[in-house]
DNA sequence: GTTTAGCACTCATTTGAATAGAGTGCTAAC
DNA sequence: GTTAGCACTCTATTCAAATGAGTGCTAAAC
């Protein structure tokens, strides 16, 4: 589609802009070196890229930025991956080393990582429960009227939410509950405790107690939670400090939209494994039209998958951003692999 | 200290700065009605005013501004609370009647009411955990290397804590390790669980149990979350419509450092019961240095007390801020009265 | 003695014109 | 096909003048 030194010169221009965030001018791009042509032909070419629509012009006497599609096709040819610096490495290892526990502190130390090796803001989404799978349940009574039901995930998070309880059940009843929950239900997939509940549970309630239907509130509450996964930010600021961001108004449009945790997954989700840049307009959001987001997906045990991103302006540093979330999303999956079996 | 006039004429200054951030003038405070005088009278009263230190001039031919003195003078001698608007009471009612069970589920939806009542970011602490008390401890092995420690407290939150099994400790070994703990510590203030660990369950493993180290080990990591009680955010960027804002750098500052939430638990903390005012200086840390901060205690039981606060610039809503602080903490206080047993 | 009208003065902000500078597009020469 | 040259366009900068809000002071009025 593209000759070879038109695809050279759009390079170096997205380069320098992802550098500069000026317009870039054809002089600057003829003394670079790596593309030894005289600026007049270099403006030629330009003239061409602005044609495809690889190429905008603020105005008539600017240089050019690249549009989404220059972004886009830049992107889709990037050159191999460069390493990582040498200090960047050894927070990985770090990553890897430390002694976090539950996979909600790797999650939240990897976006703190990656938020301050990019300066950009980083989402990381946990795994999603389709495969993580129930290791206990407990009812604990906190008052008369109230009830505290803890779920134990096979991933080691601890799910917990503060139930009523039904008129008349007494804490042997929901003790009686909590074994026949856990003798039925453990190793069952979160997502389908609440199907199994009725399909299994139902009748054997129904024999031991007689608070039937309150009972069955009580339960139906308490799994109530934990099927979503939770959603991590770090560098919410590094917003700030990107130079298409001094206007406030857009800046608010960003930064309230990462409040809202469930469009934010929404927004994160996608079934396709492996690395993925949206630029710009292929954000479906409106507020993220001048971001753009880099996912990648990691694994626990190869089963459930989680998502980790980067979100920063469409002019962003896409070859070390999407190095780095390869590298650590790689390096999250190791550190998770193995510690929590099914 | 001031004349009555004085006094009149620096809070018609504040109230009119509040309202339109700039600097007001002599002919706008006498054309306000509540100050009969000519403009001259009152500059010359203005002139007195900053020589006392209430009020500043940005520039010679500007209007002046209130000092932090200035505020100080007009928050300590604010009129009586003025009635909320009847859509905001409906707010609270709304907190009230809704079903919320947990502690922590109350104090979130409070921050959102304040923050969206005023426009500002609201900072709400938990209840201190000094008069919280241990309800339940379970330790549940998740591999054969890892365990959660479960915490409940009386106020019905669960803190969860994933720590490894020491070599040699087997799952009964633990099962007895969390029996004792019920047995010994329920009831206890959880600040005080650590103290007590050492102090009357060290003899009583030691009879039961082999691999002492390892488990007094274990148990110490276990209790290790949870004293320290959390902070919830909201409105964060509300932060960014305020005009003494627009400046990024400071902008950022003040929202790094509202990411750092030992900081901030420091800044809200306070012996001290009920409404309190720190206006920019007086705030110690040097980011709030354009701030204030208003916070209010609210209680549990009467015993317990955590913090509401709102964050704003100095030049804020004193009278509504405090008033909507002052109905809120009673109305959380009466939210959470008796729900929760010590 | 207190209050106020009047007026000269100050200073930030706005306005507009002139200028500089970056960069282009086109043409003609290489 | 490439490049030097040049006229042209448009933004950003600079500077001076005009604007206007607001003050401080003085002298008159109450």
């Amino acid at each position: 589609m593209l000759t070879e030194r038109q695809s050279m010169i759009l390079n170096a221009i997205v380069d320098d802009y992802i550098r500069s965030a000026e317009p870039v001018g054809s002089r600057s791009i003829s003394k670079r070196g790596d593309v030894a042509f005289s600026p007049a032909t270099i403006r030629n070419e330009m003239a061409d890229l602005e044609e495809l629509g690889f190429l905008e012009q603020p105005h008539t006497s600017a240089g050019r930025i690249p549009s989404n599609k220059g972004y886009r096709y830049y992107v889709d040819h990037l050159a191999p991956l460069k390493p990582l610096r040498a200090e960047d490495l050894k927070l990985f290892k770090q990553l890897a080393a430390e002694k976090l526990n539950a996979v909600e502190e790797v999650i939240q130390h990897a976006g703190t990582i990656l938020a301050s090796m990019t300066n950009y803001t980083s989402i990381l989404m946990g795994p999603e429960m389709f495969h993580t799978v129930l290791k206990h349940f407990q009812l604990l009574p906190i008052s008369e009227t109230t009830a505290v039901a803890i779920i134990v995930t096979s991933t080691g998070e601890v799910e917990n939410k503060t139930v009523s309880i039904p008129k008349g059940v007494s804490a042997s009843d929901m003790e009686r509950m909590a074994n026949i929950l856990n003798a039925k239900l453990a190793g069952v997939p979160m997502h389908k405790l609440k199907a199994r509940l009725y399909s299994e549970i139902g009748q054997e309630i129904q024999r031991h107690a007689e608070h039937y239907e309150g009972l069955m509130k009580l339960l139906d509450d308490s799994l109530e939670n934990g099927k979503d996964p939770k959603v991590f930010l770090s560098g919410t600021t590094n917003m700030l400090i990107q130079p298409e961001f001094k206007d406030i108004g857009k800046l608010k449009t960003v930064l309230d939209l990462l409040e809202e945790t469930p469009t934010l997954m929404r927004l994160l989700n996608s079934e396709q494994r492996g690395i993925q840049v949206r630029i710009g307009s292929e954000n479906v959001h409106q507020a993220f039209i001048d971001c753009s987001l880099i996912t990648a997906t990691y694994s626990l045990d190869g089963e459930a998958f989680g998502t980790i991103g980067i979100l920063g302006p469409t002019r962003m540093e896409y070859a070390k951003v999407i190095g780095t979330l390869d590298l650590l999303s790689r390096a999250m999956s190791r550190a998770l692999a193995g510690r929590y079996g099914a």
